[in-house]
DNA sequence: CTGTATCCTTGGCGATACTG
DNA sequence: CAGTATCGCCAAGGATACAG
């Protein structure tokens, strides 16, 4: 029997909310939804635009799975045609400035060296 | 011809750093890899260890993907049996500490409202 | 405009077995 | 101990067409 050595960490808090929100973030074009509703509401077809290259399934997808998680607020403007704004909500907008800090470091990433 | 507003947030940072780490974060484990490596060096079956359920294929598919973006270090000690220690780099270590942010905002997520 | 439905492909991940 | 090799599944995502 190999004497191991116990972590002295405590686990992840609660049941890992961290790991479902890092799968969240980390979902194709996730990021960019957040960083192009940073500062003002943005409709589907803006964002769709932003975002070059995602597919309305993905953006959609993307934006349901945000707004359950309480991100990002949607909200229907009974014009004509209708439309349809999203927005980051008070805990989307904490999330946001958190993801800044990451950006941050991200940019000292390997990946980020493209000129090696 | 609809008049579209023009989005007033700067585009995401060179080639979008953030979308490669976010995906790198996303990644399944790659946040509990980080997170048992916040306090001291663990080697590869510690790691295992800590983080139940985790496939050995997975955990060295983690660990060489965070060390090619110098997010840790393996370090082999030469000893009999050999054995290999992963720590965090300067930069993995900020990383770390932005996390610690997000899971404070993750905790108030809507997934992580288990009572509803 | 704002999506949904469908098909299809890719690859992420788990499980298992094997190696220096 | 610290991995690699191989297989197989399934979900994520792209493309396209359709709908309210």
């Amino acid at each position: 029997m190999v004497k191991r050595r116990k972590s002295n960490v405590p686990p992840p808090p609660s049941d890992c909310p961290l790991s479902k929100c890092m799968r969240l973030l980390g979902a194709a074009w996730a990021a960019h939804v957040i960083w192009y509703l940073r500062q003002d509401e943005r409709c589907f077809t803006e964002l769709q635009h932003d975002i070059a290259g995602v597919s309305a399934k993905v953006l959609t997808n993307r934006l349901r799975k945000l707004e359950r998680e309480g991100v990002v607020e949607r909200l229907t403007r009974p014009t004509s045609p209708p439309t349809v704004c999203y927005s980051l909500t008070p805990v989307g907008q904490e999330l946001s400035a958190a993801l800044t800090n990451v950006v941050h470091i991200a940019q000292r990433l390997k990946c980020a060296q493209v000129a090696g």
